[in-house]
RNA sequence: GCCCGGGUGGCGAAAUCGGCAGACGCAAAGGACUUAAAAUCCUUUUCGCCGCAAGGCGAGUGUGGGUUCAAGUCCCACCCCGGGCACCA
């Protein structure tokens, strides 16, 4: 039985709930109304709307924490496939993602194509790119994928990428500088050209991109990547062509951290576009096919890979950039002065690079031409939970939409879930089988279902208009919320969920519903927890569930360790040993409040009154500070604990007045961090209603203010001793106090003094010599 | 290899703008209360040396330099740890 109120806490991300509802709740004390998905547990309320009707403030502040989404995606109705939770049919969640994949497809944003994909064999279903991690899938981080080719939706995240990299602009000192870097780097953008090679004895052409045109003379061979479509046509021989299987194979089987590279001659040439010269053409493990277009000149003289294939297999090297006087290093990648290259040897790389793009552009072999790492964002599932991609396939009109009067199509409810990797889908035949909607033959339904980071692109839109059956959200309606004040989560999220939701936003942007181009306007990302060293993972097996803390200790207790084991941006080791000063700390407050909230000794207010509420108003300032900031919660947390030991020091003597001002503004400031504790010291004060509806308490900076200062003095740099001083004492007079230092005299002794530093308030420094 | 973080007592950490390094807490030791234990309250606690003692002296923020009256904080070089990216042409 614990000695005070513990509450409850959701254990499912104890620190980004925390952080989350401490801010929630400061911000609302500071006469905001916080529009917070799932604080108000932690508030109280009963329904998340109440708070938006129940408008008590002028101002408004959007917060939202990542690991909200769960129970917020839940209230919505949306799907959820972390736990494998099967959801039933949620038709208005179902309505409006199907909805807006019609608005893509109608805009050319929506497709389908073949593709080689990440399959997930624990998952039985495709990923996408961004949620392969070290060649795992991001769910089982030990289960490597493996790559297949099938018929899979896409939506073009490519067609936003500059949108994303522009807007980035916007988000600048409110983002992390890491997450934004992170983002860069994924959608990768690169300039350059792309410049056709003609075959000889072909008609075919191969089309390279190179970012370094200025070193096409010295390129000495074309590579192409194994799986390039040209490749086949330009081996015809059955044995070449099981060598490329071969390679293939070899390849896929080996470790990407430390791959060999493996060529392969095709035994034709091109012709080069600038020099005439008559280059080979190879096939190399090392050129991807899914960026720019699957081949490249190699240009083994600048360009560490292309050095490292060409030595291997004899391929000529021939330097054409001179290196710029004064620099060194490895000519691989910088610029310089172009040579042996005809005509525009003597340029310097940029101007050569702008001239030969022109050149190629004039006599049609090339363009300028910029190339994306990123890639379509695949949302093709073959999973049972997730919404159903609203398609159907007919034998004569092709892939037809549903028409959006059909909207919702809904999962069946009777499926075995088989876990054999094909869609559960597909064996329920009237789900399967319907007519098409054009021609009304018999068609099939696409039986895929969507990848559930869609819900999560958008679920924070429509948390704010939940009921709307008219539209995915009304565009007044949560304008005032958009974009959003804070966001916190994990850095994990930096380039799924963050990504995603910047895109869906650009869309809904791009379709009138919001004039946000940007969902949230300042990110916050937490430190990971970590258990010996490591950042939990299930599969590691180092998950800790607080739960059995919050069991023992009680949930403030939980929240109190969570925020003062460390800065909340920093990564914490979970580490119970020291959560027992936190069990202490709570007693000692409602110790101290329950025993002083209605005195009636009628002691006389004296000097402890004046010295415990500056003490105070130090707190509060520093605390109010703490939050304005820089979220420092664990400085926080030790301030109030400071407050609180001198609190014990001079409670002997305080006033029954002064103890009553006390309690109560400590009351205050505990809410944020330790809510049900707060709201049972503020009923056991007296008071009626929710703390956290109480204004946060105002500093008063005179009573914060000390009478007499402790000014350290310093001979020479070193702490020789101190002098006391009231505030805002002269220059002369610390002087002169500090010379008169018994201390400081021993030291001073025998030496010239050369220079008095006097730093008001602060500190003195005498050089003597 | 490239790009970010970070390195401070036995431990988590604090020092927010160049101004007393180690706040606050854990652990440890001692004491009070108690028949006893728990709980609670109080005290000590960076290291080394000197002293019976009050106290004093010296060293100290990964390493080596530098700037400054003054450096955990700024500059240069390096070491170590963590994270991200990495045949992206």
């Amino acid at each position: 039985m614990l000695p005070y109120p513990s509450g409850k806490l959701h254990m499912g991300h104890v620190r980004n709930y925390s952080i989350g509802d401490a801010l929630a709740r400061y911000m609302w004390m500071r006469g905001y109304n916080v529009l917070h998905p799932m604080g108000w547990d932690a508030f109280g309320l009963p329904a998340e709307n109440a708070a938006i009707k129940r408008s008590m403030h002028p101002r408004e502040w959007t917060l939202s924490n990542i690991a909200h989404m769960k129970a917020q995606m839940r209230r919505l109705g949306f799907a959820l496939d972390w736990n494998r939770e099967i959801s039933t049919c949620e038709p208005e969640y179902y309505r409006w993602n199907q909805w807006f994949f019609l608005k893509m497809f109608e805009r050319g944003l929506a497709y389908r194509r073949e593709a080689r994909l990440n399959w997930c064999p624990e998952c039985g279903t495709v990923l996408a790119n961004e949620q392969v991690v070290n060649g795992c899938c991001w769910r089982h981080e030990t289960t490597p994928v493996e790559q297949r080719a099938m018929q899979q939706w896409f939506l073009k995240i490519t067609a936003y990428a500059d949108r994303l990299l522009d807007d980035m602009k916007q988000l600048e000192g409110g983002w992390p500088e890491r997450v934004l870097t992170m983002q860069r780097n994924w959608i990768g953008r690169s300039e350059g050209a792309e410049v056709d090679f003609d075959i000889e004895g072909c008609a075919d052409k191969i089309r390279i991109f190179t970012t370094r045109i200025d070193t096409i003379y010295g390129a000495t061979c074309l590579i192409l990547a194994l799986e390039h479509p040209l490749a086949e046509k330009l081996v015809t021989d059955a044995e070449g062509r099981l060598k490329i299987k071969e390679a293939i194979d070899r390849t896929a089987r080996q470790d990407p951290d430390s791959l060999e590279k493996i060529g392969l001659f095709t035994g034709r040439y091109a012709v080069h576009p600038f020099s005439g010269a008559k280059i080979p053409i190879w096939l190399g493990n090392f050129v991807l096919m899914g960026y720019g277009t699957g081949a490249i000149m190699a240009v083994p003289a600048h360009d560490e890979r292309d050095f490292e294939f060409c030595q291997r297999y004899n391929i000529p090297i021939a330097p054409v950039i001179r290196p710029v006087a004064g620099e060194d290093g490895l000519p691989y990648v910088e610029d310089g002065v172009v040579e042996n290259s005809g005509e525009w040897s003597g340029l310097g790389s940029e101007e050569a690079r702008r001239k030969m793009t022109a050149f190629a552009r004039e006599h049609s072999f090339g363009e300028a031409a910029v190339t994306y790492r990123i890639k379509d964002w695949g949302i093709s599932r073959q999973r049972y939970w997730g919404t159903p991609i609203p398609m159907i396939h007919c034998p004569h009109c092709g892939i037809v939409p549903v028409p959006e009067k059909d909207l919702p199509v809904l999962l069946p409810l009777d499926v075995t879930i088989t876990g054999t990797g094909k869609s559960p889908l597909e064996s329920v035949d009237w789900f399967i089988n319907v007519n098409c909607p054009k021609c009304g033959g018999a068609a099939r339904r696409e039986s895929d279902t969507m990848d559930t980071f869609v819900d999560s692109s958008w679920y924070f839109y429509r948390y704010c208009d939940p009921h709307n059956e008219h539209a995915p959200f009304q565009t007044s309606t949560i304008a005032r919320w958009f974009p959003i004040d804070q966001y916190i989560g994990g850095i994990t999220h930096a380039i799924l969920h963050l990504i995603y939701s910047r895109f869906w936003t650009k869309v809904m942007h791009d379709l009138t519903l919001i004039s946000n181009a940007e969902p949230t306007k300042n990110l916050f990302t937490q430190g990971m927890v970590l258990k010996g060293g490591t950042a939990m993972s299930k599969s590691k097996g180092n998950v800790v569930d607080p739960d059995e803390m919050v069991a023992r200790y009680g949930a403030d207790t939980c929240r109190l360790y969570t925020l003062f084991a460390a800065p909340p941006e920093k990564d914490m080791e979970w580490d119970e040993s020291s959560v027992d000063g936190q069990y202490r700390f709570l007693g000692r407050v409602y110790r101290f409040v329950t025993r002083n909230a209605a005195r009636e000794d009628g002691r006389a207010t004296g000097a402890s009154d004046r010295e415990a509420l500056r003490k105070l108003h130090q707190t509060i300032r520093k605390i109010t500070n703490d939050f304005d900031s820089r979220w420092h919660f664990n400085t926080s947390i030790a301030s109030l604990m400071q407050l609180v030991n001198e609190l014990y020091t001079l409670e002997a003597d305080l006033s029954a007045e002064a103890a009553r001002t006390i309690c109560e503004k400590l009351t205050l400031m505990l809410a944020p961090f330790a809510p049900y504790t707060a709201q049972d010291l503020w009923d056991t004060l007296g008071h009626n209603g929710p703390v956290f509806r109480q204004t946060w308490p105002a500093f008063d900076s005179e009573l914060a203010k000390e009478d007499l200062l402790e000014i350290p003095v310093q001979v020479n740099g070193k702490l020789r001793g101190h002098i006391h001083t009231p505030l805002g004492a002269p220059k002369e007079q610390l002087e002169q106090l500090a010379l008169e230092n018994d201390k400081v005299t021993a030291f001073v002794e025998g030496k010239r003094i050369v220079k008095i530093i006097v730093v008001p308030d602060k500190l003195v420094n005498i050089v003597a010599k």
